[in-house]
Formats: structure tokens, sequence, C-alpha cells
DNA sequence: AATAAGCCCAACCGCCGATAA
DNA sequence: GTTATCGGCGGTTGGGCTTAT
């Protein structure tokens, strides 16, 4: 049997909100709250509208301290850490950003931050191929112009003083098809040996991830399991107890001494020694397959479409685990664990919200 | 000035897990 | 144990706006 619709579609209203069925919305629900009932909501105030549509409303647009646009660099350096972590979750993303919604977010990230990064880096990484390209065509590099940089020592990357010490982060579990960097602990170490992490061996010998960023927010994750869900989570290679990236003793705004450079290029930058997860329109960050034809005088730059995820999955041997965790189980673990704090900490106990 | 192309973002859609009935 | 309902989430869409031609 399907599911129920939440509403009558035919008399529910769609499309843009006017200025009063706002108002009407916005008044009520400072009032007397949300009822716990979203649904029966819109009926209460006589608006015809769905109740999931007033909750995105409220949450995305009416809800106090709501912040539109403008983002600035320290909140683009969150979102990009976060999203290199744990990938699209937005709304754990949004809840590490006080004032932007997790709709903000995804906006932001989809129409400007991807393509910010992704415009540079085409562009970087096209020169910087043809220089080695040329280079390895017996080229002097004296011949080489001058416009097109070559990539200098890539394991001369072991502290990039951008990012400082970085929090206590666990290393990510095996999530077969997610977005996260899947069960190759090298890819996970290179990345985080450029921002700036370091490694000890834990007493089973395996490699534990210190990273320590600067991000100013405090989430101290306790990912104890669920009860219902703990036969799926891992038990014996990831400990649930685990701070995610973040450490509220780290200021984002903080630069030591010697640092330079712009987050955007340190982002970049990290990329291209790094045989990255899928991230989501961030293909080009598996290489482009550029081939220099020099046939007589000229040159012929051709590339290749970049690798998708399942291509780039065989080639890093990612393979079925049998201890697979269930991906959505413990990221919703991870999730429910920074939603807990955040709860604790900030909501609303009329409103449920921050 | 007119049109096309691209960008941005509010809102919708469909899925999922939790929970009440 | 099953089904219905709800809240929440991420992905996608469509329309208005801006920029380029």
């Amino acid at each position: 049997m399907g599911r129920a619709p939440c509403c009558d579609k035919a008399n529910v209203k769609k499309g843009p909100w006017a200025p009063e069925e706002d108002a009407k919305l916005k008044a009520y629900i400072e009032e007397h709250g949300t009822g716990g009932n979203w649904i029966a909501l819109p009926q209460k105030i006589g608006l015809k509208r769905c109740g999931k549509s007033c909750r995105l409303r409220w949450l995305n647009y009416l809800r106090p301290n709501i912040k539109h646009g403008g983002f600035s660099e320290e909140e683009d350096h969150i979102i990009c850490s976060l999203y290199v972590s744990i990938g699209s979750r937005w709304s754990i993303i949004a809840a590490q950003l006080p004032g932007r919604t997790d709709n903000d977010i995804k906006n932001y990230w989809n129409t400007r931050l991807k393509k910010k990064l992704l415009g540079k880096h085409r562009k970087d990484q096209l020169s910087r191929r043809k220089g080695e390209l040329l280079l390895r065509k017996g080229r002097s590099p004296s011949e080489i112009p001058s416009s097109i940089v070559v990539s200098g020592n890539e394991n001369n990357n072991s502290q990039d003083p951008y990012w400082p010490e970085l929090p206590v982060m666990q290393p990510v579990p095996f999530m077969n098809k997610d977005p996260c960097f899947v069960n190759d602990h090298t890819s996970i170490r290179k990345l985080l040996v450029k921002l700036g992490g370091n490694f000890s061996p834990d007493d089973n010998g395996n490699q534990s991830i210190n990273m320590v960023s600067h991000l100013p927010i405090d989430t101290s994750i306790n990912l104890q399991p669920s009860p219902h869900n703990d036969e799926n989570l891992i038990t014996s290679s990831m400990p649930v107890s685990s701070s995610l990236l973040v450490d509220n003793k780290y200021n984002i705004l903080s630069t030591q001494e010697g640092q330079t450079g712009s987050f955007s290029s340190v982002f970049e930058e990290m990329y291209y020694s790094t045989n990255p997860p899928k991230l989501d329109g961030l293909e080009f960050l598996y290489g482009e397959v550029c081939e220099i034809n020099t046939s007589g005088s000229s040159s012929v730059i051709t590339c290749g479409d970049s690798m998708d995820w399942g291509e780039m999955s065989s080639l890093m041997g990612t393979t079925t685990n049998t201890n697979a965790i269930n991906s959505s189980n413990y990221q919703r673990s991870l999730q429910q664990g920074v939603l807990q704090q955040d709860c604790a900490h900030d909501e609303d106990p009329n409103t449920g919200f921050i």
C-alpha cells in the first residue's frame, strides 16, 4: 500500500509564499509554537498550505536569526571542511553555522562554492598537467611558458601551516558508495596530512588520525550507537566515541605566524595529491586524462572525462567488506550526535528550534 | 533594445526512520 | 507485528533575475 499523502494535494496552495501567509504563520508559531504537529498547523491558522510546506517556510525563512547570503570566508571554510569529511550532510553542516539553514548551505555549495573551486581548479590543473607533460616530453623548464605552473614535490606536504592542529578524528569507516573516504586510509591520511593532521598508531597498531581543526564550533560528538542500530554499526574497527573533526578550542579566524594563502587555495591544493571521494560535482578531483600530441610544431592537449565514482572505487580497490558499516545508520548516528548536542545546548523547549 | 544564456534560490518531491495506533 | 502518519533530510526543479551577445 502506498503512503497516504500528508494533505489534500488538490486543495493546497503551492509556490511562493505571500506576505500575509508569512505573517500568519510567523505570528502563530511565535505565540503557540508548532504544537508538535506541522500537518495540523495550517488548518489551525487557516492556511491552504501543506504542513511540510509550512515547516520548510518557517525553518528556512521565517524563524528568528536566519541569515541569508553573504557567506564569509570562514563559513566557506567550515562548509568545505565538513563537506570533505562527511559529504552532503547539509543539516549537520548547517548545525555548525548559526543562522544558516541546510537549504541555504546546499544552494550556496551547489551554485557558488563548488563552481568557485571547480573553475579555479580546472584552470590551474590544466596548466599544471600541461607543464608536467611538457617536462616528460623532454622539454626543459625554460621552454615551458611561465604561465604554466608545474607542481612541486607532492610529497613535500607534511604540514601545511595554514591548517593548525587537528582534532582527534577516528578513521572514517568503510561506507559502500558513500561520498566519504571509502576504506582507503591512505587517501584519508594523505588528505589529513594535507590538512595538517598527524597520525599515531593506536594500541592495536591501527593508525588513528589526530586531526584538530580550527573550526569555531563545539561538536564533541558522542557516537554511542543507537540500541536500534548497533548491530549495524562497526563494533570492532570503529570506536563509537569520537569527536568529528572540530573543536571549539580553535578559532577559524586565528592564524598562526607564517600562515599564508587563502582557504580556497589550500582546499584546492589538498586534492592534487589525494585520491578523493565522490564529492558531488567535484569529480574533477579524480583527475583528467590529458594527452599532449606533439606533431610538427603544434601541441594539442586533449582531456578525457573525469572518472565517476564507480570507476574510481574500482581503481582504489574498493571491495565489499563483510563488516561493512551500514553507512546510513552510521551517519544517522553521527547526525544524531550532533543534533542531540545542539539540542541540549540551544533548543527552544517550546518550538524545538534553535 | 531584444533575446539568449546562465545564475540563483525558494520551494517542491520523494524517500527514510521513528513512532503512534 | 503491521500499518499509517509525521518529521526530517537530500536532491531536484522552475521561475525570476542578471549578464552576455
